[in-house]
DNA sequence: ACCTGAACACCGTTCAAGT
DNA sequence: ACCTGAACACCGTTCAAGT
């Protein structure tokens, strides 16, 4: 029923990096990592494929738009408060709710270090947490790393995990299901089976947030006798 | 020099499972990601690349092969001890070695649930050690799950940045380089600036280890008051 | 039963040609 | 300056044919 479909050539300034962008992330969000390509792309745009080469150079660069558009999602709103554990736990809950939200785009860009202006101020948002916790110095900059290598990297796991949950059709939600040969080699996993099969993920994640702001809130300070 | 190189068809038994998955491994550590190809395998193992096909259904095939056979190189020699403290941290540690020195078969693998025979051995390893340190039912299990996600997270996260790190000639090793168009807004990232460059991602993940030790050392037991 | 080789539908990327 | 379309080298995967 669409019309002049193919017929019309693209107007000069239909294409951008934020509408390619856009594009990705729909393609993502629909059908998982799988859809980027620039065949969709171009689909998706109403643009022959290799017209996005003239906005990005190539599909990585993509890519890094995408790391760089979700630390924007993620920090969207964002308000430091004057309770530091507040903060620290409403970054750590944005990043895992952009690796939730979107997962594929998630697996395929978060562990891209973008050097962009967002995360600038998700790394200014966190070390500020910490200063108003009464971190200093190294002892800052090391629970800055162990924030960003926590958070982001078990946001990512996740998120990695649940784009694959697309492609292969899994038993059951999160459940690993093992049938050992000889039970009895295996004791405690044995005895675990029932409780393992069921666990949120996002209840994991919660235990993470409490056991870091436990390990800040007992982190050496100025003025404090021990090294 | 070579001299029979593409004559002779290939005997019989001369492919497995195994070799293939050798072949992969050494594709991975050589070359990275890009490397496993049906061809590179192909050419690795002196086979017509589709004969693979005869062992494996599909490349997702092999990376869960993969995936075990680094479950298993992670566990290769693993004696618990009578001390969960040491237990733990080996295990932690083992996927952190496993994951640097493999890292583009880890970025691959690594989240894969294989449910396969070493993977449980694993499991079952970090159960036992969490019975050791008196922990119980859903929280043992609680505990179980925060163990996974942590180390195998970061650790695979980490093993996504080193297998990157081929690919894109990156500044220099870890480190981020922010040039901010407005560096007084962003203090606290200004500040630390010179201290973020240099920080080794080894210590970060030993500081994950404590902060995960002291949390199992705090945790509710049987007969405790706390729920 | 296992390996080969042609074929298929798809990639990302390049480049000269159009407007 | 920006979009098009043909072309290139490569993917994973299939399938009939060899041995």
């Amino acid at each position: 029923m669409v019309t002049q479909e193919r017929t019309a050539r693209a107007r000069r300034g239909s294409l951008s990096q934020d509408r390619i962008v856009d594009a990705a992330m729909r393609l993502l969000d629909g059908e998982g990592e799988s859809a980027l390509t620039f065949s969709r792309l171009g689909h998706e745009l109403r643009v022959t494929p290799t017209a996005i080469y003239r906005h990005f150079s190539s599909r990585d660069e993509i890519i890094a738009a995408i790391a760089d558009h979700l630390d924007e999602l993620s920090l969207e709103g964002y308000e430091p408060t004057d309770e530091w554990r507040a903060d620290l736990t409403d970054l750590a809950v944005r990043a895992w709710e952009t690796a939730t939200g979107h997962p594929a785009a998630a697996a395929a860009a978060m562990f891209t270090v973008t050097s962009g202006i967002h995360e600038l101020r998700a790394v200014d948002s966190v070390l500020r947490a910490l200063h108003a916790a009464g971190l200093r110095d190294d002892v800052a900059v090391s629970y800055y790393r162990a924030f960003v290598s926590l958070f982001l990297g078990v946001s990512a796991a996740h998120a990695v995990r649940l784009s694959q949950q697309g492609r292969t059709l899994q038993t059951a939600e999160w459940t690993q299901v093992y049938r050992p040969t000889d039970p009895t080699r295996y004791p405690y996993a044995e005895a675990a089976k029932e409780q393992l099969r069921f666990t949120d993920p996002s209840e994991v994640y919660r235990m993470h947030i409490d056991m870091y702001l436990d390990s800040v809130a007992q982190a050496p300070r100025a003025g404090d006798d021990r090294v």
